[in-house]
DNA sequence: CGTAACTTTCGGAGATTCCTGAAAGTTCAG
DNA sequence: CTGAACTTTCAGGAATCTCCGAAAGTTACG
């Protein structure tokens, strides 16, 4: 399996993410090599193959993206292998995990604020910051 | 100075987010006590000793959230010491940064796509979930 | 200017993270 | 049930990150 450059190109990309996305490398790189790979499942060895790493850091990275939703195990009868490939509704799980993050940044301005005494005019505006993002997201949720 | 209980809920809170926020603990500290803190004001050395950071790491916070736009000096006349204050647009600085790099996602998928042969079925999904996501969250941008 | 008060820079220690490689565990064909 | 193919777990090491503290740099008053 060789990578060709487009998708040598895009895993550069998107692995230079992972400080700002707070994700490792290995990671991002095997669901970044997903993405575009072809064909569209893959099995360990060939993700390992692809990426140049260790079995231990393609199971890792498959255990975790999976268990984030944005990638499926597939078997197939009569092998033991196991394949990979992206999910249908990946991004669907990322839009949930950023409305989640966003609900507990806002609750936890909620939380504060009913213990604080005062006006607290900073802790509101951080408060409706993350209600409005949150309202916003939500609403993409729903496909206009 | 002394931190209220209220006060320590909020900072322990925000810094263990540090991980999934991608920042240094130290920092995301320093401002979560710059939301709480009273006065609204804080010299470094009022930092330091709230949070018990050394002189170094409060400047090095200090600088980083003034280059990100959250917090800004203030000098007062007849006094050699600099105040710290949360800017009053400073969520909207966060908006601006998460709409850059939905942007710069975004961007990537445009830019591969074009090199890239074929169907690239997933890759567009990627676009277009960035894509929207753009247009949502600048939409967020006007104050409905 | 000179000095005192305050802030920033910088080298290095300590902690953490990420990855590898080997060993153990699973799964399926025979 | 046995053995081979494949996957997961785990300890260890390298690289990186974060923070401290001392020294250098700034700023403002006398």
């Amino acid at each position: 399996m060789t990578v060709r450059a487009w998708q040598r190109q895009f895993l550069t990309s998107v692995s230079a993410l992972s400080v700002e996305v707070g994700m490792p490398p290995s990671i991002l790189r095997v669901f970044a090599w997903m993405i575009v790979c072809e064909p569209v499942e893959q099995s360990a060895e060939q993700l390992r193959d692809a990426l140049a790493l260790s079995a231990g850091s393609v199971s890792a990275a498959t255990t975790m993206l999976v268990r984030a939703g944005m990638v499926e195990r597939a078997r197939r009868p009569g092998e033991r292998r196991l394949y990979y490939r992206v999910r249908d509704d990946a991004w669907e799980q990322v839009l949930r995990q950023r409305i989640e993050a966003t609900s507990h940044l806002r609750s936890i301005a909620d939380t504060v604020l009913a213990r604080a005494p005062g006006d607290q005019h900073r802790l509101r505006d951080m408060r409706s910051f993350y209600a409005s993002m949150e309202k916003v997201l939500r609403a993409g949720v729903r496909k206009p």
